[in-house]
DNA sequence: GCGCGATACTTCGTCTGTCAAGGTATCTCA
DNA sequence: TGAGATACCTTGACAGACGAAGTATCGCGC
């Protein structure tokens, strides 16, 4: 909806890892999860999700099984594996990194003497 | 150098909107203050840079001047357009939500009743 | 009983930004 | 003479995002 995508970027499997975090879930979940979450501000393309999803089970991230609904779509529930949470400590901190990194080169301060040290 | 690359993606039009919202520039000088900002955390690529300048000057965000150097290497400056501050002071805002809105998807609270109103 | 919308997953092909690698040219200093 | 800094540019490949299209089931209204 936004003009967003582009700086939400690179992000996608952090947000998924996040919603994981929490709860096992699946696709639609998850991304109605996020629509919510930003109020409609953001979502999810199908496509990103579901490629983003294979990268993380092929990167041992995630683990997936099929939920056993007899009735109904049939869902490919997913689950965070250890790796994963401690990827997802990682991506905070990069996070954290990254937007300070960004909020500094972003301002433009006088060009004068930043008294670095 | 870091990790960060792939978080920075998406911010590097932005990031030299920044640096000529002060003074004209050119890539290389554009280059060092960014790495300096950042005390070498973050650098842009070259060809990253240069690519990043043909689309901005494509889209009228900056024009680009000969330096008068008849000694040492010539120099392209650049010098941002009145749309070029215009577009930069979208990406600020842009920015500032993007952020928020990341923010608030790598949370990880409770999957209780989020109250917003 | 039929169509429609919601749920739910998948694949294909394209586009865009990044970047490794390589190239050109000038100046300074040893 | 040549190494290193300054300064710019191009090519080709790659990875992530995503539009579009397809499959299948369920519940509801008519």
């Amino acid at each position: 909806m936004s003009l967003t995508s582009d700086l939400v970027r690179g992000h996608t499997e952090s947000i998924i890892l996040a919603r994981l975090m929490g709860k096992d879930s699946y696709g639609y979940e998850i991304n109605k999860a996020v629509a919510a979450k930003t109020r409609n501000q953001y979502e999810l393309k199908e496509a990103t999700l579901y490629s983003a999803f294979r990268r993380l089970e092929a990167g041992g991230y995630i683990a997936s099984y099929w939920g056993d609904a007899e009735q109904g779509a049939r869902r490919r529930y997913y689950a965070i594996t250890p790796l994963g949470r401690q990827c997802f400590a990682e991506s905070l901190a990069d996070w954290a990194q990254a937007k300070a990194l960004i909020d500094s080169l972003l301002a433009q301060e006088d060009p004068q003497d930043p008294h670095l040290q």
